[in-house]
DNA sequence: TTGCTTTTCGTCGTTATGACGATAATCCCG
DNA sequence: CGGGATTATCGTCATAACGACGAAAAGCAA
């Protein structure tokens, strides 16, 4: 029984929402594999390092972010024989929800990183990163539905269209605005109001709000009804 | 920038229910580091061996067990510099819930394994391996809340009382049996009717059922109710 | 001021839920 | 064979949650 030897290295699916899109973080790969392909940021784990401190740190050298900054947790790991050419690579994805930060990519890695919408790269990632970033993606939507996460993606103030649109960006969907403003000023520990007011864009002026202290959402917001009411005789909109 | 070689193994998490309570399958270790300790089953990854494939081979050495008898799913990676005596070991753990068979033991690697219950061996086990077990139940919890999971504990053909057995046990909580066969029978997909009777102890006999198509819950089972009605002021019931 | 936009509060009918009564179908024990 | 015990299943009721939608509030632009 001869003990394998890996190599193990972490890749982080570092999600935020800018200019209405659900965008990840990514790097173009300067040297072999997959050279000048686009792949997730990522390293080796040092020797004396845990695997989410190896994370961490190749959050900030990549990226200048800090795990602090939104939402961070270990998606999953994936060890496939071949999925890396140059051997026997196991690779521990983190997950990162964070907010648009003004300055994101000042790396010192990776020769480009950069944000791109997830609908623009789909199936062009380097290694098995495109089926690392679909899980990353779909974490993200289950955690939407049972956690007050979708905060992460905010900045520390912001008002239940800001948060509105965060759902409606990461399920494509469309959310009745006056049912979600019921929904998460009701929903406890959910938000707490900040005290102030802003207009966004155009029309009344609205609350601030903080994330508030629950780490779980009961009743959890869902991504389909409760139920299709089994009814749908015509098609007809009342216009 | 020297590539740290690691060892790779993978850890079982395989929970069942016997004699109404949860249990882990354990083996006692017969060699260092930890000899003599409970352990979780594992081995090391092989160098042609995807990580799931490892798993599986493992539960198949270790117990004659099967990934399709239940459910079986990654469940998290830990790597803490340190924890494993031997080196750098990296473990991918992965959760199976199995339904109590009627030959779960027939090992073959291990020198004595055997299916304990979780409330006896937590705060014993060797490595970090209480930690994992803690995350395992944990998700099994809330896998139960949101997926027809379940049923991974029960035989192919159970009732709904067994069901809400299941529940009762892994949630360490007592519930209707009104209430809970209206939400099983009605959540769509979640069973379907096998066309039999059986009587378990006395009482009145019970349908058979089988798992149903459905992958999720909508609506989910709630661990807490979905809100303390808030009100309290006397303990009286209506009587 | 008149419009337009967005936020926020309410209303209404339906569904889901927890508490619990009532009935059905079996066994046990005399 | 009949009553009691036990468990499964169906129903009822009040309340909570939800989706659809009306309407008022509060700003800007013209």
């Amino acid at each position: 029984m001869t003990r394998t030897e890996f190599s193990v290295t972490v890749d982080l699916v570092l999600l935020t929402i800018r200019q209405a899109a659900l965008q990840v973080m990514l790097v173009s790969r300067g040297i072999p594999p997959h050279q000048g392909r686009w792949a997730l940021p990522g390293g080796f784990v040092h020797g004396d390092e845990d695997l989410g401190e190896a994370a961490a740190r190749e959050l900030r050298e990549e990226t200048g972010l800090d795990p602090r900054d939104g939402y961070f947790e270990q998606l999953a790991t994936y060890g496939r024989p071949g999925r890396d050419p140059r051997g026997r690579v196991v690779t521990v994805a983190y997950l990162a929800l964070l907010p648009d930060l003004p300055t994101p990519v000042a790396g010192s890695d990776a020769a480009g990183a950069a944000w791109r919408p997830v609908d623009e790269v789909r199936g062009d990632l380097a290694f098995d990163h495109d089926e690392i970033l679909a899980d990353g993606i779909e974490r993200a939507r289950s955690k939407l539905e049972y956690t007050p996460l979708a905060t992460a993606f905010c900045p520390p103030e912001f008002t239940v269209a800001d948060l509105r649109a965060v759902y409606e960006t990461v399920w494509r969907v469309r959310l009745d605005p006056r049912n979600f403003h019921r929904k998460v000023t009701g929903a406890d520990g959910f938000v707490e109001p900040a005290g102030g007011t802003v207009i966004r864009d155009r029309g009344r002026p609205a609350q601030l709000y903080r994330r508030g202290p629950a780490t779980s959402l009961h009743p959890p917001l869902m991504r389909e009804p409760t139920r299709p009411p089994d009814q749908r005789p015509d098609g007809r909109r009342t216009s």
